[in-house]
Order: C-alpha cells, then structure tokens, then sequence
DNA sequence: ATGCGTGCAAATGTTTTGCATTTTG
DNA sequence: CAAAATGCAAAACATTTGCACGCAT
C-alpha cells in the first residue's frame, strides 16, 4: 500500500540516481512533498508547506533548482494555468489513475483535477498523427465554478 | 474576403466601443495587429513588431492594459505553455476554421498551431459533465520538433 | 471641459544566477 | 579530497501600478 502510494517518489530519487545526481536534503524532502500532493504546488507553496510541516529551512533557490531538474528528467510537469506562477505535479504515466488535468475557476483561482478517458484517447490518436514526438500534454478548462456563480 | 479576415478585429472594436471604452491609437494597434496573427504573441512580441512594422512608439503598459481589458472581456484567450511568458490570441468561436490549440517544443520553443475536431468533441462532452460553468479550453501538447529531433 | 487613454518610470512578484559554505561519495 | 548540493543575496525577468500629460468625446 505504501509502496504504491510513494512508487513516484521512489522512481524519481532512483532515476535520479542514475543520471549521476548525488542526494541532498533539499532535493529529498521536495520529492516527498510532491509525492504527497493531490494536485499541483508552486515553488512558493512548497516552500511555505516545507517550513510549516517539516520546519525544514529549504532555500527558495534550491527549491527551483530541483525542481527544473526535474523537469528536465521528465520525472515532473509543469502546469500554467493563466495567472503568472508555475505550478508543478508528479508526472505519472497517462494510463495511471493519478494522471488528470486542470479545471480552473477565472473568479477565485481554484485549480480542480479532473480526468477523462475519452480525452486522453483524443489526445492519444492526436499525438500518432503530428509531426512531433509527443512526450507530454496538458488539457485547461477555464470557467467559473458554482460557489463564484452563485456569489455573483 | 477582407472583411472575413479582419472579422475579429472589427468585433472587437465593437464591443470595446459598446462597453462604454473610447478609443485609442495604441489600442487600435494592438488588436489590428494580433488579428493578423497565425498563432499566439505575447506582450514584448507585440511591442517589438510594433516598433518594426509600423514604426509606431506604445508603451509596454499600454499594451499590458489592452491585453488585459480584451482578456476580460472574453475577446482573447491568453496562453501560457510553460515558459514563464503569457501569449495572446484571438478568441474566436470553437467552431470556427480558426480555432486552435498548441504544439510546443521544448527543445527550441517553437510554437505550432493544430487542431482536430475528436479532440473539440470530447472537450464539448466534458465540459457538460463537470460542475464548472466552462467558458474556455486550451490544450498544450509538449514534444521535440523534427528539426530539433534531427540535431541531437 | 471632462476624464479616459497613453507613456514613462518606479514598484512588484516570480524565477534565475553568483558565490561561499556544507555535504556527499 | 573533489565535486556536487545548498542557502543566501543580488540580479534578471515579465508584469503591474502611479502619475502627468494629451486626445477623444
């Protein structure tokens, strides 16, 4: 159960492993934070959320530093939503249950994961016909979730 | 056929004029110029054609100011592919030849329009299931173009 | 004439970089 | 011990705001 649940953050401090990366503090408890995360987290939010749980003093530096790194390794995606600030999210495989995409509420900011197959096959059949070599993709809905409705 | 073209522009002048805005050199511009756009500009894009193509002097705010106030009002969608810069187009209806969405390559940047009606209905299917009131999509496939696949 | 639109410069907020120090292998 | 990882402070960015001036209505 354990073992499924933080398979993410395994996988990428193992491939990072491999890729000559050495082990540091920061870079460790950054991976578990995110591995814990039911949606995507910006740089300063994990920062925040790193004092405030951990009392880890994690350097904002460092922060953007793994997290590129990531990136880089396509171990983790990052997310753009329209309001200025990455957000980033354990990259899972497409098939995997954790894999979704973002509903984004104009009014109040709220990001919301959703998934759909259809979608995913969409996007699947899409990628099989451009001449790029697909590796990642990401779907936005923007609009305005019931609570900003009915406060208007 | 000019007026087929330059739909979009002409719309949007209209509804600025409609919402009580008066109207403006560096505005007019601004949308004439994203109306001729095959794909997304940002903001410092904007300004340097300006300054090339027309000769025309706007100030950077200006510009930020029109974006924003054309965002608002739902004429543009602003774009953002994971660079850190937002990009602007035209929100033309979805059913409309030119609606969009984006191939990125994160090897050079380059930017590339597509589109694909599986994708459009399944997005239409999904947007009337979530409890959302969706007003707008984007869809960003992330990959390595051919150029750069063949420079590696 | 009134006040919106504009341009400039300064402020803001996020992300990146340089460098000294600590930690890892 | 050598090289990489880290934290801090400063820099580099895109974007926003404050304000004086000019133009549209």
């Amino acid at each position: 159960m354990a073992s499924t649940q933080h398979a993410w953050s395994e996988h990428a401090l193992e491939r990072l492993s491999d890729a000559g990366y050495r082990r540091g503090g920061a870079r460790q408890v950054v991976i578990e934070l995110l591995d814990e995360q039911p949606c995507a987290l910006s740089a300063l939010d994990i920062e925040d959320r790193l004092r405030e749980r951990e009392g880890r003093r994690v350097g904002r530096a460092s922060i953007y530093r793994v997290l590129d790194e990531l990136v880089t390794l396509g171990l983790l995606s990052r997310v753009e939503v329209g309001d200025g600030v990455a957000r980033y999210e354990p990259q899972r495989p497409h098939h995997e249950h954790e894999h979704h995409h973002h509903l984004v509420c104009d009014g109040c900011g709220r990001l919301e994961p959703f998934q759909d197959d259809a979608l995913e096959r969409a996007i699947r059949g899409l990628a099989a016909r451009v001449a790029f070599d697909v590796s990642d993709h990401d779907v936005t809905l923007h609009g305005c979730c019931q609570r900003c409705r009915s406060n208007v």
